[in-house]
DNA sequence: GCCGTTTTCGGCCCGACTGTTTTCAGTCG
C-alpha cells in the first residue's frame, strides 16, 4: 500500500482516540474502548514512525505493547484511508459534533447518548436551548441543577473555543516551515504573534517569510495538504484555515528592509505595540510594519532588524515573552531588562512519574532520558495513594522506594543524581495523603491538589495553608489546578498562600505540561514580587515529555523570572542545600 | 481489543462525589 497520506504517529493516535470516544457514546464494551485508548497512547509515545513500520513487510506492528492483531488491522486501514470503518460507522450515527460534547464538564458519554436519542441535538446551541427551556429535567435522573451545571460548562466552553494550545500552534508552524524549506531564496521563516511571545494559548498563527523567494513560498504554502479553506490570497499574504481544528494561519512575504519592523509589528502584543507607537510619535517618528520613518521627511530610520527599531526609539530590545505592556517599556527605556531564565540554565527536572504509578517508563529510563538532556539531577515523584486509579504509593512503598533510590545513588551507575520524591495529594481538609514519618524518608516532597477542586475560595485557601504546615513539603505542585482550555483555576487567596509558602520556604511550581503551564507567567511574577522561589518542572509521564521544559521556561520568562529565582538552575550541591531540612 | 496462559478464555487500576433518587448511575480523576 503506498504511503500517500504520510501520517504522523499523533495522527494515528488521534484517530484511535476519537474512535474510542465515539464507542463510549455508543455504549460499547468498556474494555475494548480501553484497548483503543491504550493503543493510542502507545503509538503517540512510540519512538519510531508507525507509518514506516506499517510499510515495512519485514516488521510487525504487533511488537508494540498494546497493539494486537485487531488494532494492527485498524492501523493498516488508517494508513490507507485516513480513517477506519468503525469510526466512519459511528460518525454516521452521531453528528461530528459528538466529540465536542465530551469536552463539556459534567457531560459524559451516557448523558450525551441520552440527549442524542431524545432530542436529536446537533450543536452546542441546541444543548444550551434544551437547558434554557428546561427540557433536560424531563429525562430520568436529570434535574434543575444538572441543567445549570451544563449551562455553566457550555459558557466556559464557548470562551475557550477558537483558541489553541501553544504546542498545537508550534506543531502546525513547524510542519509548514518544513513544507517550505526547499523553496529557493528564503532567508528566514519565523512564526510571530502570540506563538513567539510564548503565550499559553494562541488564537491564530502568523508566519513571516523573508527573502527573494518569499512570493514563491506563498505559492508553495497554498499547496500545504492540511489546508482546509483558503480565506484570502494577495501578493504578499496568504490566509488559510488549517485542519479540522480550523486554526487560522496568515503567511506574509516580507521585504528584507522591513523584516525587523514586521517582526516587531506582528509579534505584538497589540497593547505593547500601541505603547511603542505612541513613543515613536512622541519622538517625531511613524512606526508601521514597514519600518520606522522620520515624520519630517519620510526617511527610513530603522526596519531591517527588530533590535534597530527598538534602539532608534531609545529602547533596549525587549524579549518577546515580555511584550504585554506590563512595565517592559519602562525597563527597556532604562536599559534594565532583566536577564530572563533560559532553557540552557536548567540543570534538573524535579517532577516526573514512572511505571510505579501512571508513568509510561521506568525510573532507569526516565533517568537515562534526563541524563541525555544534560541534567545533573532529577526527582522521581510518583503519586500517593489517594490517586487509587494510578496505584499511588502508600507508606510502605514510599519507604522501599526511598531505600532503592539511596542504593541507586550509591552505586552511581545511572550517571545522574536521583532525588527520591513524591507528588503527595493534598486531601480535602488540607492534610497530606501520607504520614509525615514516611514523607521524612524522601528528599523532595511535592504537594498537589487533584480532587475537590470546586471548593469555595475560603475553604480552598485554608486547605492550601494547612498543607503548607507540613515541614517536609518543598514544592507546591501546579498551584492553581488549571487545565488550559479545559478547566479554570480553582479560586483561592493567592496572596495569602504565597506569603505563607515564602514564610515556610516552600517553593512554587511552574508546571511545564502544555495543558497546564501552572503557575501562569502573571501569577509567577506576582509571586516573585512577594519573595517566592520556583521550580520549573515537566511533570513528565514519558521520556518524551522532558522536552516540555521549554514551555515552562517560556512561561517563567513571561513572569520575568531570572535563573536566580528558579531552584533547579542550581548546581547539584547548591540544590541539595536548598532543599536540606532545617 | 489486549494479554497471558493453567494455551484458547477470563481478567482487565478503583474510590469518591454529585444529583438524583430513596438505592444508584454517571462523571471524574
Amino acid at each position: 500500500m503506498p504511503a500517500g497520506l504520510n501520517l504522523e504517529n499523533r495522527d494515528y493516535a488521534r484517530i484511535l482516540a476519537e474512535t474510542s470516544d465515539l464507542m463510549e457514546i455508543a455504549g460499547e464494551d468498556s474494555f475494548r474502548i480501553r484497548s483503543y485508548r491504550n493503543g493510542a497512547a502507545a503509538i503517540e509515545g512510540y519512538p519510531e514512525r508507525i507509518d514506516e513500520i506499517l510499510g515495512d513487510p519485514t516488521r510487525s506492528i504487533t511488537s508494540i505493547p498494546g497493539i494486537g492483531k485487531g488494532l494492527a488491522a485498524i492501523l493498516a486501514e488508517i494508513r490507507a484511508t485516513g480513517s477506519c470503518s468503525q469510526r466512519e460507522r459511528l460518525l454516521e450515527r452521531y453528528p461530528p459534533t459528538a466529540l465536542e460534547f465530551l469536552r463539556i464538564q459534567g457531560l459524559g458519554p451516557k448523558t450525551i447518548a441520552l440527549l442524542f436519542e431524545h432530542f436529536h441535538m446537533q450543536t452546542m446551541s441546541d444543548l444550551e436551548k434544551l437547558c434554557r427551556e428546561q427540557k433536560i429535567r424531563e429525562l430520568p435522573r436529570m434535574g434543575a441543577k444538572t441543567e445549570e451545571k451544563i449551562l455553566r460548562s457550555v459558557e466556559q466552553y464557548k470562551l475557550r473555543s477558537g483558541r489553541f494550545l501553544l504546542t498545537f500552534g508550534e506543531r502546525i508552524a513547524s510542519e509548514l516551515m518544513d513544507f517550505l524549506k526547499d523553496v529557493e531564496g528564503i532567508t528566514s521563516i519565523i512564526p510571530a504573534g502570540s506563538l513567539r511571545r510564548g503565550k499559553e494559548t494562541i488564537g491564530d498563527l502568523d508566519l513571516l517569510i523573508t527573502g527573494p523567494g518569499a512570493a514563491a513560498a506563498l505559492d508553495r504554502a497554498a499547496q500545504f495538504p492540511r489546508i482546509d479553506q483558503v480565506l484570502g490570497r494577495g501578493v504578499n499574504k496568504l490566509s488559510v484555515k488549517i485542519g479540522r481544528e480550523g486554526l487560522q494561519v496568515d503567511i506574509r512575504a516580507l521585504a528584507a528592509e522591513s523584516h525587523g519592523a514586521a517582526m516587531q509589528y506582528f509579534t505584538g502584543s497589540k497593547e505593547h505595540n500601541v505603547a511603542v507607537r505612541i513613543r515613536a510619535v512622541r519622538l517625531g517618528y511613524k512606526l508601521s510594519e514597514y519600518g520606522l520613518f522620520r515624520n519630517e521627511d519620510d526617511s527610513r530610520v530603522a526596519g531591517e532588524t527588530e533590535q534597530g527599531v527598538y534602539e532608534a526609539l531609545g529602547l533596549a530590545w525587549v524579549p518577546p515573552e515580555m511584550r504585554e505592556n506590563c512595565g517592559e517599556l519602562e525597563a527597556a527605556e532604562q536599559h534594565a531588562i532583566p536577564p530572563l531564565v533560559r532553557l540552557e540554565d536548567m540543570r534538573g527536572d524535579l517532577h516526573m512519574h514512572t511505571t510505579e504509578t501512571d508513568g509510561r517508563a521506568s525510573l532507569e529510563e526516565m533517568a537515562e532520558a534526563a541524563r541525555a538532556h544534560g541534567y545533573e539531577y532529577i526527582a522521581i515523584t510518583d503519586h500517593s495513594k489517594a490517586i487509587a486509579m494510578s496505584f499511588g504509593l502508600n507508606e510502605e512503598r514510599v519507604e522501599a522506594f526511598a531505600a532503592r533510590v539511596r542504593a541507586l545513588n550509591e552505586s552511581a551507575h545511572l550517571g545522574i543524581h536521583v532525588f527520591s520524591g513524591i507528588e503527595c495529594d493534598i486531601l480535602r481538609d488540607g492534610t497530606l495523603d501520607l504520614a509525615w514519618d514516611a514523607l521524612a524518608q524522601l528528599d523532595f516532597v511535592i504537594g498537589s491538589v487533584h480532587s475537590h477542586m470546586n471548593l469555595e475560595a475560603a475553604e480552598m485557601t485554608d486547605r492550601l495553608l494547612r498543607a503548607l504546615e507540613c515541614p517536609h513539603l518543598r514544592l507546591l505542585g501546579h498551584p492553581t489546578g488549571r487545565l488550559l482550555l479545559n478547566r479554570d483555576p480553582y479560586p483561592f487567596d493567592f496572596d495569602r498562600v504565597v506569603a505563607e509558602a515564602v514564610k515556610r520556604g516552600v517553593m512554587l511550581e511552574i508546571n511545564s505540561s502544555p495543558e497546564r503551564l501552572d503557575l501562569s507567567g502573571n501569577l509567577a511574577r506576582t509571586a516573585k514580587a512577594k519573595g517566592a522561589r520556583f521550580c520549573i518542572d515537566t511533570d513528565a509521564h514519558h521520556p518524551n515529555h522532558l522536552r516540555n521544559m521549554r514551555y515552562g521556561v517560556l512561561t517563567a520568562r513571561r513572569g520575568w523570572l531570572e535563573s536566580g529565582d528558579v531552584a533547579n538552575t542550581l548546581s547539584l550541591a547548591e540544590f541539595k542545600k536548598q532543599i536540606a531540612r532545617v
